[in-house]
DNA sequence: CCTACCGATCGGTAGG
DNA sequence: CCTACCGATCGGTAGG
């Protein structure tokens, strides 16, 4: 039956990429070999080409899936009806959860996305770029309103971003304070740095 | 004589190790060949070994450069006679900078160090933790004398750390600001939401 | 500093 | 999904 067959293999294939998502972190895409993956998998090197194309194409699942969520996410708030300051603490809010819940994948699209080729790359690299300017743009609708003091809006996305980031080191560290108490330090050091007056 | 050979020798693993800090920021530790890197000094590969004895040695050596010299400055500030958020707001300025003017080191001393071997790999994340637990210590004295709102010490340190190393997009960037309005605005944005009230 | 070369490992394919 | 294997490239060495 190709249903069947079709979901099996594409469970198949989310093994793969998930397993990937992890030693891609751990060790970075050029120092993961495709031996290393199978081992991890189950099967023999040659027996994961039945059900990915190539190790680029890997790359480019994790990578694109994850700037998918987020200008999808980023849409969303722009529509919605809220102050500048309330959208970005969203848009914050949601980077910060989908660094904790969703780990892997989106350290690998913020880290490797460097070992993306050609076509795929410069495509990332647009879409990474449009992203930063339409959220620098809440930014400065928000210092306009006055709702956000005068900063340089491409500087607060470049904190904001990356401040994120860091929450890698949350991961790896042993004494970890909880997902929500890291969620509500970050919201309030990067947002009382924001707000006016 | 030897000081004249000292010389050259040194002179010429500088160059080698300035070439490598910079194709290893572009491409990786993993993805940068001793092939590269001797093309971009302009010898042959089997070249670069009288000068540095394996490509993990030249990792290692930019790495705990870079460490020493934040080390350094930690321990001056600590030194120092005065307020906590000063000192804090010194070492931030001090990370900004070297990430200003030493970009390719230091971008590769955060990024790439998990391509350290052993004995270097466990001594440098050692450093690493030290490092940031008497950063967090610094905050933890400006909280107790009121200087510093009432946060997560290591989720703060996380997130300065962090932020900076976001100054890679602002080296890419195109429309830069200056650096030193870059300075200003990730001081405003970061040190006012820690100040207290 | 170069030529010549090493064993190991890489991503990927053929064929079953 | 496996065995067997490919050409290319890797980090590094010998010898001059």
């Amino acid at each position: 039956m190709p249903t069947i067959k079709t979901n099996r293999n594409s469970t198949k294939k989310e093994v793969i990429i998930n397993k990937a998502s992890k030693l891609f972190r751990e060790k970075g895409f050029s120092a993961t070999s495709m031996r290393d993956l199978a081992e991890n998998v189950g099967v023999e090197a040659a027996s994961l080409y039945n059900h990915i194309q190539s190790k680029a194409e890997i790359l480019q699942e994790i990578c694109f899936r994850v700037a998918n969520q987020f200008m999808t996410y980023l849409e969303e708030m722009e529509n919605s009806k809220t102050s500048s300051i309330t959208k970005l603490e969203s848009i914050l809010r949601f980077h910060i959860q989908q660094m904790i819940h969703n780990y892997e994948s989106v350290h690998v699209a913020d880290r490797e996305w460097k070992h993306l080729t050609d076509p795929y790359l410069s495509n990332y690299k647009t879409q990474r770029k449009v992203y930063r300017q339409r959220l620098a743009g809440i930014i400065e609708q928000g210092i306009q309103k006055k709702e956000i003091k005068k900063i340089d809006a491409p500087t607060a996305v470049l904190i904001m971003l990356h401040a994120v980031s860091g929450i890698e080191s949350w991961h790896r560290s042993k004494q970890k304070i909880s997902a929500e108490l890291l969620e509500e330090n970050m919201v309030m050091i990067l947002v009382d740095g924001l707000r006016a007056s």
